[in-house]
DNA sequence: TTGTATGCGTTATCAT
DNA sequence: ATGATAACGCATACAA
């Protein structure tokens, strides 16, 4: 068994003759303190073997350097492409990242809160629940001027930083891209949360519709329980034995819109001749499926170091008691026109 | 502005004429506490808005009651789904996770466990950076009695805890399955990493054509130099245009494997007829493409589940002086066999 | 340029 | 069953 081995800066201190202070100073290249005593400073430090405790440094900020992210899930490829880019920019900034999962529950997100501000972070960046329509539980950090970023699911209320896409506008381009490709009957799974992104992609949708002299129709638009490629073969399934089905397909995600795929080849459907599609991400497997399938860009890695820099640059003006206004960050979608929604140019 | 509006057990005991060890006692439902006074004391903390502070419980112990994740990215499937095991159990024991993405850099890496360290983390979970060929900066882990958790890619000598995988034999029984739909040359996409787990599959992949009588051909054998589509596109091309060419194709991935089965389609060859595929992972993207591919189970979510498990494990015994044994913690593989290789009963 | 003293919020030890 | 107090390791206000 070890024994408390830990090296404190007062060893240092009293190794060298110096005080506390002056180590504490010098190890953070204080410009009060002489270049030379940084120098000894900072080689006994090594040699002693000393390392920093953040936890001793946090207590008196009361804010350890850590920004919490609190999301449904890490596996959803956009996701984790979100982790991905706050970690980065948070490493560089030498914070470190927590990562919790509500999976989609409004209960263990109210909890998770709770641990997220026990833990003194610095900052929040957090995408909703499926279930939570409530964003209460989230006063906590606003209270205590703690950053809180919502990203891509955001809540109906904007009362700190968002940074979202436009899903309104996408769901239109989306939906204009398979107009322009000549499809008249073009049908949209949504899913069944009110306010959310998907409301806002189907109300761009039914915008464009209406904005291209076509008609909404109450049989093409059809509502999936969760997004899993099962329900969305369910889905597809009712839209292809339509009487009258539709000659395109809007999916509010790729994994709806790669399922639809699947269902129609089953079918015998032939993509993009007979049932134009495009999906929604940009998820790897829209670009492994053959045909490749049409999708709206969905920037993940831009928003979560978008995200982080918000929370720093918070935490920077912060200290000179600035104040920054809180705001919405629109991030840009593009169309990406691949082969299942190509019926002009047929090779 | 806020001011330091922080409620801390201190104001609760003012209020309540009680001792702060009291509060704290009675917070935490210590035993020697009466029913009465510990219910007094949560009313109390409830109505003034007390939230307890991590920071300062773990200052005294020198520990949070954190967990923290080194992995080379958090983009690939399998280490999401690892990620997403670990926080699972560390959730319900009431434990955080913070995740570190050393980009398969040596350097990032060592600067990292400093990172963890500092943070004075309860546990390691470790999947090493590809670079990583030395791992003496993870001995300021083990040397201060702080679980360390090498899973997947572990260093090649055994000094600490181990969650793996039986590459060896899951490179065999990929082999063999390919055999067994009478593959008489099968080749192998390799990575140029000695010791790594795609040295010891590329073992089980040898040993698995000896024992069966077939000859290990180098031209067979082809490497590539990062995981990726493209790279392993170059490679199928090279296997795919020899003179005499291969009737399968064991690829240690599932990226690779995706990659060769749609390269061969593209040139016209027929999957599983004239060319069987597996890959290794269970990605996702395995079962989408299609032909579906054949593949590797690799239970991400299990082998974070059994790390954090053995750190949770260890902290226990820890408290109770007692010591756990280093082990090496083996998870079970299989051959999930799919269109992919299905040379027998094709429909 | 360096030193002294105090406090951050909690818990553990030792008393009562 | 409860109280008083020290200690965790560091950073800062104030002093010199």
């Amino acid at each position: 068994m070890k024994e408390n081995t830990e090296v404190t800066i007062y060893d240092i201190a009293k190794k060298l003759n110096l005080a506390t202070s002056t180590i504490s100073r010098g190890l953070k290249d204080h410009h009060s303190i002489s270049k030379k005593t940084i120098q000894k400073i900072k080689k006994t430090a090594e040699e002693m073997g000393y390392s920093p405790n953040n936890l001793a440094a946090s207590l008196r900020g009361n804010k350890m350097k850590t920004i919490g992210v609190l999301i449904p899930t890490v596996t959803q490829p956009f996701l984790s492409s979100l982790i991905s880019g706050i970690e980065i920019t948070a490493q560089k900034a030498g914070y470190t990242v927590v990562i919790m999962q509500s999976h989609d529950s409004y209960k263990e997100e109210v909890n998770l809160t709770k641990s997220l501000y026990n833990n003194r972070v610095s900052g929040v960046i957090c995408s909703l629940a499926m279930e939570t329509k409530d964003t209460a539980h989230f006063k906590i950090f606003t209270d205590n001027n703690t950053p809180l970023v919502f990203v891509d699911r955001v809540p109906k209320h904007f009362e700190t930083f968002h940074v979202v896409i436009d899903n309104f506008s996408a769901g239109y381009k989306a939906t204009k891209h398979l107009i322009d490709q000549g499809c008249k009957r073009i049908a949209h799974i949504t899913a069944g949360y009110e306010y959310s992104i998907f409301y806002e992609r189907k109300n761009g949708y039914i915008q464009a519709l209406k904005d291209h002299g076509l008609p909404v129709l109450e049989e093409l638009i059809v509502k999936v329980d969760e997004i899993t490629y099962d329900e969305a073969e369910k889905v597809s399934k009712k839209l292809l034995n339509l009487k009258n089905p539709p000659d395109g397909i809007f999916a509010p995600g790729d994994i709806l819109g790669v399922s639809a795929l699947q269902f129609a080849k089953k079918r015998g459907i032939k993509v993009p001749e007979d049932l134009a599609i495009i999906g929604f991400n940009n998820d790897p497997i829209s670009l492994i499926i053959d045909p490749s399938l049409s999708t709206i860009s969905h920037p993940a890695s831009k928003m979560g170091q978008a995200s982080a820099e918000i929370i720093l640059k918070y935490l920077k003006a912060s200290k000179k008691n600035d104040e920054i206004e809180k705001q919405i960050t629109f991030l840009n979608t593009e169309v990406l026109a691949r082969e299942s929604s190509n019926k002009k140019q047929i090779k």
